[in-house]
DNA sequence: TTGCAAATTAAAATCGATATTATTTGACTT
DNA sequence: AAGTCAAATAATATCGATTTTAATTTGCAA
């Protein structure tokens, strides 16, 4: 927990017009979801008010408004009277987001991929070029997590599913894929050692767009799974060494 | 929004012993939550701190922090800096629910009967025989919800699903299940006219029992579609009808 | 009248102080 | 040495006041 955090003190500095100002509870919400997510808020940490409160540079209500909304999120778990942590990590809990997430967006991929109109199809086409485009690491050697290729896979995945024509469903998928990635984060660097991902990426965006169900499933399940299988004994070293914080 | 409010100012006057003390704020978002699904907040209601403040007998603090919870639960919208919501009702939004639910629940029940062990049989049946003991109307003539009848009637949809092994997946099912309750309920008194319900739920149980998930799943969506159709002419010709709070 | 802008009012958001509850410490007993 | 209890400490939860923002009204000019 020893890192710089974004001031949000001045947030509302919103030179660009048009901006609607937003508030400092969504602000610290934001800003402690991505340090959850990313690990800086590390499985288990005693999340104290004052402490956050100096982090973030925001008073004690925005502080606590942001935890409650990110309870929701199965990011922080609260404990009346006596406050709130991170949730921590554990290889069962991992694999229950796997299979669940496997589960949903089968049905998710299925529904959009027979329901998805000549604009999402054109979308996914951009979604996958784009994600192509950058590096996962933005170092050669070493791996160092490239801010962009997350935001534009998971803008890839998200748009598999984004005609499935349920946003309740989107959202849950949204929801698991995060906490995916908090898994994926933690798991420390160079998780997928000589795997062609792009491949894998094209491959199922391919059978999408060939509306070919059955391959793009397929596809879906094997491309998930092999993550998976590969972060679950990462997590498991983890879990084992992990030390209860405070 | 004029009726009795239960008074959680002295909701620490706890005399039965063993039970710890729940914050004001889950108490709060409780009883919130209750007056939503139940009605008693209408959909787009402008949520007042100061208003539920009185009414909740609770400072501002608890009180938000339950909107921000109830947000999550898609029962409540927030909008920075101009606060608070009970969130609409459409026709849209419930197909969409109903939709989801379906695909959810086809997937948790599946996952059910195919893992259940002998413990989880016992449960649907006990479910099963108490639901059907009670009646879902207070009264002969006219309909009066009884609220022993929503308990169980939750607890025998919920026991159906529960081996399903995700505890990720049963929550979503009961946050949907919530959202649909309150639709029922906006959708004003008697619903089912002559259905059996009953009769439904016990082909449904002995399906399950049996195992036999074609049939159980087959009953399950005709269920939900059927109730369904019955709640979408009453929202629709309510959500003609609605007037815009304050 | 109608449109616009300042002034007013109302509400949301935030803060910091207080009350409440949990946790730790340490003296004392067995 | 282990256990128990009470005081001291630390943290949570809550309140009420203040600040900030949005919504409304009012007054003035075109």
């Amino acid at each position: 927990m020893d890192q710089i955090f974004k001031d949000l003190s001045d947030a509302e500095s919103d030179k660009s017009a048009g901006t609607k100002s937003q508030s400092r509870t969504s602000l610290t919400y934001s800003a402690m979801r991505e340090d959850i997510i990313s690990g800086a808020l590390e499985p288990g940490l005693k999340l104290k008010i004052e402490d956050l409160s100096k982090r973030y540079n925001v008073g004690s209500s925005p502080i606590r408004e942001a935890l409650s909304l990110l309870t929701s999120d199965a990011l922080v778990s609260r404990n009346d009277q006596r406050g709130f942590r991170v949730v921590e990590v554990s290889a069962g809990e991992f694999d229950e987001l796997l299979k669940t997430r496997i589960w949903i967006e089968q049905r998710a991929l299925e529904e959009s991929i027979a329901h998805g109109d000549t604009e999402w199809e054109e979308n996914v086409i951009l979604a996958t070029y784009r994600l192509s485009r950058v590096a996962r690491s933005t170092s050669e050697d070493s791996f160092i997590a490239n801010e962009q290729w997350e935001k534009l896979h998971k803008q890839f995945h998200m748009s598999l599913l984004s005609a499935c024509g349920s946003s309740i469903l989107l959202r849950f998928c949204d929801q698991l894929y995060d906490r995916n990635t908090r898994y994926r984060h933690l798991s420390g660097p160079s998780a997928y050692p000589k795997r062609t991902i792009n491949d894998e990426h094209t491959a199922l965006s391919d059978a999408v767009i060939a509306r070919d169900c059955e391959i793009a499933v397929k596809l879906l399940i094997e491309h998930y799974s092999a993550t998976g299988n590969l972060l679950r004994k990462k997590i498991l070293k983890r879990s084992v060494g992990a030390v209860k914080s405070n």
